[in-house]
Parts: C-alpha cells; structure tokens; sequence
RNA sequence: GGAGGGGUGGCUGAGUGGUUGAAAGCGGCGGUCUUGAAAACCGUUGAGCGUUUGCGCGUUCCGGGGGUUCGAAUCCCUCCCCCUCCGCCA
C-alpha cells in the first residue's frame, strides 16, 4: 500500500516508478480520488459540527427544563439528519474507492533495479559450484527408488501432489530440520511455529489479497492456507507499535505451504517442482526504515548457505523491475542447478519490501522517548523450499546405479546413513 | 456443541442516554526540593483524519461493522476475540 501523500509530494515520480514496472501512470487518477474524498470529509464534518452544536443547546434547555425551547431546536436539527447519513455514506464510499485503487498498485522498485520485463532482464550477481550434466530427471531417480509416488498421491489428493516413502521421507525430513537449525543456531532467526490456516485481513496484510485470491485455497468457513509462512510470519507485527531497541526480528518457520497454481496449467506437470503443497523454510525480517537493503543481503547469504553446505551448484539473481513480485522494492533470487533438467531452477526467493506491508499491517515501531510512529520495513526469503531442494539433492547426488549419496550435512539428521537406494537395490 | 461472563487510554480500572476523550491509580514527561539520586509535592501526558503559513480550529475513535436518537462508551442488531462451567475430542 502506498501513501496517498507520498504520491501528492511527486506524482511524476510515482508514475516513473510504476513505468519501470510496466504498471501505466495512475497518480493522476489517486490525486483525483484523493481530492473527491478530502470533499466528502470537509461536507460531512461540517454537518457533522452543526449536528453537534445544536445537541449541546438541546441537552442545555433540557437540564434547565426549558422543554419549549429544547422542542424548538429539535425540529431545526431535525432536517440535518438525512442530509447528514447522506454525506457521512458519500464520506466512506469515497475513501473506500481510493483505498481500493491504492491496494491494488505495486510497489515501487528501488534506485538501481535493473529495469526489463521479465526474467530475460533478470542480471546474475554471481554463482556458486559446477553445473554437470546429468541423466535423469528427480521424479525418475525417486520411483527407481520406489520411494516417490505420484499415482498414490494423485489416488488421495489429484495431480500436483506427491507421496515419499522410506528414505526419501526422510530426507525430505532431515533437509527441512538442517536448514532451520542453520538459521536459529548461526544467524539469529528465532524459530516460529504458526498456523497454515489465516484470516482475510492477515493475507491482505502480506499483499496476496486483493489482487491474488485465485492462487490461493479457501476453506469453506473462511479461511485462507497460507501460501507462505510469509503471511503468518510477517503478519506477527501488524497493528501493534514494536520498540525499535527489539529491531532487528528475525523469525524463521518450517511450515507446509498451499499454493493453487491456478496460472501455472501444463507448467512443470511432473514431478515435484511444482505442486499445491509443498514444505518450506521461510526467512521474515522486520526492520526500521534505514537498515533494509542490507538486511537483504544478509538474508540472501543466509540462504545461499544452506546450499552451500548442500555442496549444490546455485547462482543469484536480481530480478529486474517486470520480473518482481507486487510487494517487492528489490528481489534477488537463488537459482540451484539441476543436472536432470540441464538447467537453473528457483529455489529461494528473497525480497525487501519497503514500509509496503507494513502500512498494509497497520505495523509500526517507535524510538524510545519519541512520539513520532513509522511504518516497519518488511523483507522475507525462502532459505530454502524444501520440495526443490529435495528434488536438486537427488539429481546432484545420484549415483551411476540409482543409489543417491546422501550430503554429508544430511547424514546426522539421517541416522548416519551416507546412501539412499542400498537395501532395495 | 450447550450455558454464562467479559472486551474502555501505555497498564489497572470507574463510567448505563446530554459540555465524557472519558474518574481514579500506576506508568511516562516537565518542574520544585537535593551535592546527585530516591521519596514527597506541583504540573503535564491518547491516536487518526480534515483544515490552517503558524497559533489553532473542526471531526472521528471506548473490540469491528451497522442501527435507534436532536444527542451513544452507555440502548438495539451483527460479527470478531478472550474467560468460566458442561459435553466432545488429538
């Protein structure tokens, strides 16, 4: 969410930022709604006072017991009351329109984005490992296992959904229990364990809502899945005033997340690189104005050392201003390289959001002894989604006869185990 | 699921239709006193929005939304949340 008054100050910069992002200008068209509500209100507050002056006669003549006097004033105001409602209902349908043509903009990508539309314009920031070539793909190393099935999860749950078996439940176990570990015992993350069911002002809170209702599950009472421990992590501040001595928060969360890939028909179809639920690490920061940009860094190497340790070939990019998501100001993602594909694929996504959600959250924070509130500064990251990550451990450490080696970093979480495969094979 | 009790300012807690944005206490801030601090005493102390060069003025806000009324923290409807008892249950 913007702030109408940041648009006022430089609407032409407003709408150059937006451009970047191929949004076409609109300040124009917020100014206007803008000064259509500041009418409503000045209406309504005026009848508003004339309302509240005549009261105070009418409780006046009746302590005195001036019953003729309260009568007459009575049927003077009485005309009021119609216009009144009128201009108090005009007062809220104005500045609904005007929060609802906010809601729906993005944020404004910082100074030295890279501007492109898409991720062909995405600029790589440097790389990490290898890349080999590889045979096979995860899902046909994993069913050579025998341990990953995507008929008996598609007999419980349909397409985008997969069943793990033995080993690779495990592993699927250990890699999200590594990650997590790393994150609270060497970089401050404070583990967290939330709901995965949300209300709409949470989501709202977080940007998925209004605009993205349809890449998100609904229960039939009402509540959201959270497509992201994003949501429920960052949503832990909102309307409430944090003592800026307490920032930075850093909280971490391994949860399931729910996603209805409802654009992504006939994308990545098989296997488990995209599916409707998968398992994730997720990184939330909660920050005063000036320490973001390098909060992100910090995040983005907090994540890139999962897959370092994973020994996994990755490479970072900055998204460029066309290829970010609506709340980000400044996004750099990891890329892991899969061999069975011969090719990078997402696998962390990290973001700084400004005060974008923050305002969304009604979140503040405050300096001790100042008066003065701000908005919290956001930024959130995936370190790692563990369903990939599953997926690039299994095509980066297949061996010649379908066994996978298990990463060192793993095998404490594993029993010891340093193979995958040798009993069945 | 059934029955009941509650949500008031940073906190505790009064307030059931008329200058109540809201008593009192605590906390915070300023001052007096003190070498300094504490204690004591005095004063002060909510937020959003609109308007204004500024001082200020106006308006809204007592969980959210709607309603009754000339006037609502106070009455009505509805939703949310918390607590107690019973039932059920991982």
């Amino acid at each position: 969410m913007h702030d109408i008054n940041d648009i006022r100050k430089d609407p032409d910069a407003f709408d150059a930022g937006l451009a970047k992002r191929g949004v076409s200008a609109c300040a124009n068209q917020m100014l206007t709604l803008d000064d259509k509500r500041r009418v409503a209100i000045a209406e309504a507050q005026d009848l508003q006072t004339r309302r509240n002056e005549a009261s105070k006669k009418i409780g006046q003549a009746k302590r005195r017991d001036d019953e003729v006097e309260a009568q007459r004033l009575m049927d003077e105001v009485a005309g009021l009351k119609d216009d009144l409602q009128k201009a108090e209902e005009a007062e809220r349908m104005a500045n609904d329109k005007l929060m609802e043509a906010l809601a729906a903009l993005p944020n404004l990508p910082l100074e030295g984005v890279p501007i492109g539309e898409d991720e062909e314009a995405n600029v790589e920031v440097r790389s990490f490992g290898t890349p080999r070539e590889g045979k096979a793909e995860h899902f046909e190393i994993g069913e050579t296992l025998g341990m990953m099935d995507f008929e008996a999860a598609a007999a419980l749950s349909g397409s985008r959904f997969v069943v793990l078996r033995d080993e690779l439940a495990r592993l699927d176990r250990a890699l999200g229990n590594f990650m997590i570990d790393l994150h609270i015992n060497e970089f401050d993350y404070r583990e967290t364990a939330l709901p995965v069911l949300v209300r709409d002002d949470a989501v709202y809170g977080t940007g998925q809502l209004p605009k993205f209702a349809e890449d998100l599950f609904r229960t039939e009472n009402g509540y959201w899945l959270t497509p992201t421990a994003e949501v429920t992590l960052t949503n832990l501040v909102r309307e409430q005033i944090t003592d800026a001595a307490e920032l930075p928060l850093r909280f971490a969360a391994l949860t399931q997340c729910f996603r209805s890939e409802a654009g992504a028909a006939g994308r990545d179809t098989r296997g488990m690189i995209r599916q409707h639920q998968f398992t994730k690490v997720e990184l939330v920061s909660i920050v005063d104005a000036d320490s973001g940009e390098a909060e992100l860094e910090r995040k983005t190497q907090c994540a890139e050392e999962v897959l370092k340790r994973l020994d996994l070939p990755y490479r970072g990019m900055q998204l460029c201003t066309g290829d970010m998501g609506f709340c980000a100001r400044k996004t750099y993602d990891l890329e892991v390289w899969l061999p069975g594909q011969n090719a990078y694929r997402e696998i962390s996504s990290v973001s700084y959001c400004g005060d974008f959600q923050g305002r969304r959250m009604n979140a503040r924070f405050r300096h001790e002894g100042e008066k003065q509130t701000q908005f919290v500064h956001t930024l959130n990251g995936s370190g790692l989604a563990v369903g990939r990550t599953l997926v690039a451990v299994l095509e980066n450490y297949v061996n010649e006869d379908g066994t996978v080696t298990v990463p060192e970093v793993l095998r404490p979480y594993m029993g010891g185990a340093e193979k995958i495969g040798d009993a069945h094979a």
